[in-house]
DNA sequence: GACCTGTTGTACGGCCCCGTACAACAGGCG
DNA sequence: CGCCTGTTGTACGGGGCCGTACAACAGGTC
C-alpha cells in the first residue's frame, strides 16, 4: 500500500495559506498543487471538487478559532480578563488573524460563510461580554464596550491612516484604556 | 462622427459596481460588457487594458471620497462636529461604503491601493481629530478616540455577531456615547 | 444619398483554471 | 521477485477571460 505522500491536510493547509494571503479567489487547485510541488492528480482523490476543499478549510478554521482556543484557555486558567486577553492573543496570532480577515471579506459575498463567521464571532463576543462584565454592570454598556473592543481589533487592520507622533500600537493601547474605562498608562494586552 | 453610445464613465461606473459587490476579482472586462448590454469591443478604445480601468476606478473613488465630501461639507457649513457627522454620512452612503470595504480588502494585497487608501483615511482621520478636538484636549486621547470611532465604523461592517435583546444600531449608538464620553441616550449620528 | 469618423460586434490566439480519465509509479505483502 | 493498492503525472475537453484585428455599423456632414 503506497504511503500518503501529500496527505489531505497538506491541501487544507496550503489552501488556508492561499486564502490568508490572496483571498478566496486565490484558492485554486492547480496553484495549490504547484505550491506543494506536485500536480493536481492526487487532489481529487481526497476532495470531490474545489468547493469540498473550501468547506474543509472553513471547518478547520472554525475549529481552531473556537474549540482549540477554548481548550487552551481552560488549560491555562486565570481570571476572566486574563482569559479574554489570551483569547485575543490566540485569535490574532500570525496564523489565525490573516485567515480571519480573509474570511470576513469572503463572508460579505457568501451567505454560508457569513453564517459560520457569525457562529465564531458570537463565541468571541461571549468571552468579551464575560470579561467586561467584571468591569461594569449595565448589560447595554457591556455590549457596547465589547463591540467597541472587537471592532477596534478588526478595524485597526483595515485602517490605513498614519498617526503623527505615535505608533499604531501606542494609539491602540490608549484606545484600550478608553474601552476599559481606566486611566492611561496601565499594563495592557 | 458617431456619438458615444457607451461612454468612458459607464465602464468606470459598472466597474465600481462590480468592485463593490464582488471585489477586485469580479471586475472583468467581458463581465462588465455583458452588464452594460454591449460587447467588450468598445472598451479598448477608452482603456489600454484592465489595469487602466482599475486605476481610473480608484481615481474616481478617491475623488468622491475626499474632494467631493469636502466640497459638500463646506457648502453645508455647521460646526466641526456637524461636519464630521456629515462626512460620516457621506462616507458610509449606499454608494461609497461598499466600495470602501472592497478597497480596504484590496489594499491588503496591493501596495499601490494601500497607498491610496492611506491618503483617503488620513483625510478622514483629520476630520475626526478636528471633531474630537472640541471634546477633549489631550492629543493622545483625541487620537485614540478618533481611531476608536473610525474602527467602530469600519469594523461593525465586518463583525458578524448577534446582539441578544438589541439591534446593532442601538449597540453602536451606545458605543458612540462611550467614544464621545457622554451619558447614554443623547441625539447621535 | 454618399462619405467620413469613431463605436461596436465578431472572431481569434493565448492563457489559466476545473474536473475527468487513465497510465505510470512507489511501497508493502505474499 | 511479482502483485496489489493507492498516489501521482499526463493528457484531455470545456469554459472563462484578456487583448488584438478587422469588419459592420450608426450618426453626423456635405
Amino acid at each position: 500500500m503506497g504511503s500518503l505522500r501529500t496527505p489531505r491536510e497538506s491541501w487544507v493547509e496550503e489552501g488556508l495559506r492561499a486564502l490568508a494571503s490572496g483571498g478566496v479567489d486565490a484558492v485554486r487547485v492547480e496553484a495549490l498543487a504547484k505550491a506543494l510541488g506536485v500536480t493536481k492528480g492526487g487532489f481529487y482523490g481526497y476532495f470531490a471538487d474545489r468547493d469540498a476543499l473550501l468547506e474543509e478549510m472553513l471547518d478547520t478554521w472554525e475549529r481552531e478559532a473556537t474549540d482549540d482556543v477554548f481548550d487552551r484557555i481552560e488549560r491555562e486558567g486565570g481570571d476572566v480578563m486574563d482569559k479574554a486577553y489570551l483569547a485575543g492573543r490566540l485569535t490574532f496570532s500570525d496564523r489565525l488573524h490573516p485567515i480571519d480577515l480573509a474570511v470576513r471579506d469572503w463572508a460579505r459575498r457568501d451567505q454560508a460563510v457569513a453564517e459560520r463567521l457569525r457562529r465564531v464571532d458570537n463565541v468571541r463576543m461571549g468571552l468579551l461580554r464575560e470579561a467586561f462584565g467584571t468591569v461594569c454592570a449595565d448589560p447595554d454598556e457591556i455590549e457596547a464596550r465589547s463591540v467597541l473592543a472587537f471592532c477596534a481589533a478588526i478595524g485597526s487592520h483595515f485602517l490605513a491612516a498614519d498617526h503623527p507622533g505615535s505608533t499604531r500600537a501606542q494609539v491602540l493601547a490608549r484606545a484600550g484604556d478608553l474601552i476599559l474605562n481606566r486611566p492611561p498608562g496601565n499594563p495592557a494586552q
